[in-house]
DNA sequence: TTTTAATAGTAAACATGTTAACTATAAGGA
DNA sequence: TCCTTATAGTTAACATGTTTACTATTAAAA
């Protein structure tokens, strides 16, 4: 009898559920970003980017999923790419406002309609119900106080 | 417009709500871990190990959802500080089989009641039968073919 | 106002993620 | 058997994750 025999086997782990499914989603898109020298990371980035317009760094670490050591670090090669550009704020000089550029918004373009495959594949194997379903989980598990 | 107008806001993205929930259910389980300097990954080894007994570092790296390289550095610290054993199998001496010590196990059982509230809180908060429903659209998700 | 506390971001250190190249061993086919 | 291919694992290099400590600036309290 080992010493978990009380807990939840791995298998039925939610930790490890979440991260397995997010394995299988992802693997598509990795090959795809690979082919452009993105990472998952910096793809994440430039999406928020283009959906919020410019913003302050902690912003994109929170939409992004990112910790802002990470994000230091990713946003300083990607302007050295010039997919993003960086400048002081005006009103609260502690805040660094962050813009994509036409490289950036370039390289969403080009890879928009492969994106949109991936997602339609999964939502066709799925079933929209159902991943409607689990996205409203997920919100719901995401809101929980621990 | 943004480039990706067509395309589901991040907010609603697969990907990064499967990030968000991991987040807020392994903040407690972290919080716990930092207190007796282990990680995340350790802990799942550990519990896959004690788990599944003796197997081989493939086995780990496929239950505990790690890639082998990442194993291999892992484990020689878990070795040093002997919460595992390693050796090599006779049969097929590729493969190294590997062990949790009783010092590994020792650390499972003092953390098991903590683990255990920790799930039960999000049991408590979700309810069991959306969390078997989430549990069981993951698993649907994991088996999609890309 | 002066002091104190909070916020935004960076730096450093160490652990892990990720890919590619490599070694050793084993399995299969000619 | 010899050659080829596949498998198990390691190493190296670079990117990101994670925590702690730090700087600069702003906000709030005394």
């Amino acid at each position: 009898m080992n010493t978990q025999s009380h807990t939840k086997s791995t298998s039925r782990s939610l930790p490890i559920a979440l991260l397995r499914a997010r394995e299988t989603v992802m693997a598509p898109v990795r090959d795809m970003l690979q082919g452009i020298q993105l990472t998952e990371q910096k793809w994440r980035i430039l999406r928020v980017l283009d959906e919020m317009g410019e913003v302050e760094q902690s912003a994109i670490a929170n939409e992004a999923c990112l910790l802002l050591p990470s994000l230091t670090r990713i946003l300083r090669t990607m302007e050295a790419d010039e997919q993003i550009t960086r400048r002081q704020d005006n009103r609260d000089k502690r805040r660094t406002m962050v813009m994509i550029t036409d490289v950036g918004r370039q390289i969403l373009k080009e890879n928009l309609a492969t994106s949109l495959s991936i997602s339609n594949s999964i939502e066709a194997q799925m079933g929209r119900e159902k991943l409607d379903n689990l996205l409203d989980l997920l919100e719901e598990l995401q809101a929980v106080k621990v």
